[in-house]
DNA sequence: GTAAAATAATACAAATATCGTATAAAATTA
DNA sequence: TAATTTTATACGATATTTGTATTATTTTAC
C-alpha cells in the first residue's frame, strides 16, 4: 500500500495503461519506467492481470466512495441523484478508452470475469439505492429499477454526444437539462 | 497511390500509429482495422518500416510542399516567414508524439536514418531559403543560419509552453509575439 | 458469360518479444 | 555489521508477430 516502489510502479502503469491500455504495456516496459526492477515488479504482483485488477479496484473503489457519500449524506433525493450524475459524468472523462477496451477485446477470462463482477456489484449498489427509493416514495412506482440503471447509462452516451451537445451553450447546460429530463420527462407539473 | 486497399492500409495505419506509435501496432492489427487481408498489405509493402517510410513521407511531402508555395509566392518576406511558423504550428498540433518518439527509441537502424535524412534534408531547404534572404538583404547579415534554424524549433516549443501562454489572451498573441521578437529583437526601430 | 487478376482465408515455420524465475552482486535499512 | 531490500543479469518457457505458401473466393475487364 504505502510502499513506495510499489506506488512507483502502480503510477507508471496507470500512466501507460490510460494512454496505450494494457495489452500493449509490457511489464519490462513499466519497470523500465519506473525505475523499478523486474524482480521488484513480481515481489508486489503475481503478474500484469494483478497490476490490471489493483488499479482498476483502486479506481472504481474511489469512485464508489465518492457514491456513497452522496447517497448516505443528510440531503433531499433529488439533489442526491445530481450529484451522483455530477460524479459519473467527471469519472467518466477521467476514464481511457483504450485502457476499458482491453477489458473487452484483449483481457484473460479471469480478469474479464473480475471486471465483469466488479461492474455488476457497483450497479447493484446502485440499483439498491434506486429500489429504497422507490420504497420510500422518491421514485415513481410504476417504473422498473432495471431501465433506471440502463438509462444512466445513456445519460453518459448523450452527455458525450457533440450533434446533442451542438444545441446547448455549454456541458453543464445540456447535463442539466438531462438531469431534469430524468426527473420530470416533458410533461409540465399539474398541481 | 490510388489503390483504394493501399489506401485503406495507410489510413488505418496512420490511425494507429498517432495513436499508439509504430512500434505497439502490429500488421495483423493493421489488416484486421482496414479489412484487408495480410497478403494484401504484403503486395503492396516490404515490411512494416516501409509502411512507416511510406507515411512519414507523404506527411512530410504534404507540408514541405505548402511551405515550398509559400516561399515561392509573391510577398514581401516578413509575410513568407510569418506564414511559415504559421505553417509549422498547425502541422505540429497534427503530429503525434507516441509516433516521433518511437522513431528515436524503437526504429531500426535503417529507419532511424531514413528518418534522419528526411528531417536534415527538409532543415536543409529551410536553411538555404534563410541564406538567399540573408544574400538578397532580407536577413541581417551578421546572424548564422544555423542559428536561426534552431531557434525555429525552440519558438515551437515556447508557443507550447503552458507557463508562457498564461501571459497571454490566446495562443495567437503568444505567437505574434514570438514573431515579433523574432523579426524585431526587443529594441525599438530607430530611423 | 468467361478468363484473368486481385483479394481473402488459412496454415505454418522462423524470428522476435515477453514472461516468470533463479542467482549473485549491490544498495539500503535497522 | 547483519538483515533486508533492490538491482542486474541470464535464462528457458510461452506467446506474439512476421513473412510466405497454398488454395478458395471475389472482383474486374472483356
Amino acid at each position: 500500500m504505502n510502499n513506495p516502489k510499489k506506488q512507483q510502479i502502480v503510477s507508471t502503469a496507470r500512466d501507460l495503461f490510460w494512454k496505450f491500455g494494457f495489452r500493449r504495456v509490457s511489464i519490462e516496459e513499466i519497470c523500465r519506467e519506473a525505475n523499478v526492477s523486474k524482480m521488484t515488479f513480481y515481489k508486489h504482483f503475481k503478474n500484469k492481470d494483478e497490476l490490471v485488477k489493483y488499479i482498476i479496484d483502486f479506481i472504481t473503489g474511489i469512485a464508489m466512495k465518492k457514491y456513497r457519500e452522496i447517497m448516505d449524506s443528510d440531503i433531499p433525493f433529488t439533489e442526491k441523484v445530481e450529484k451522483s450524475i455530477q460524479l459519473k459524468m467527471e469519472s467518466s472523462n477521467d476514464m481511457s478508452q483504450e485502457f476499458f477496451d482491453d477489458f473487452h477485446k484483449n483481457a484473460s477470462p479471469e480478469l474479464h470475469d473480475h471486471f465483469n463482477k466488479l461492474v455488476h456489484a457497483n450497479l447493484n449498489t446502485i440499483q439498491n439505492d434506486y429500489i429504497k427509493a422507490q420504497k420510500q416514495g422518491d421514485v415513481r412506482p410504476d417504473i422498473n429499477p432495471n431501465f433506471i440503471l440502463y438509462y444512466l447509462d445513456k445519460m453518459l452516451e448523450m452527455a458525450k454526444d457533440e450533434n446533442l451537445m451542438r444545441l446547448y451553450k455549454s456541458p453543464p447546460d445540456l447535463i442539466n437539462e438531462l438531469t431534469r429530463f430524468f426527473f420530470y420527462g416533458i410533461l409540465s407539473r399539474k398541481t
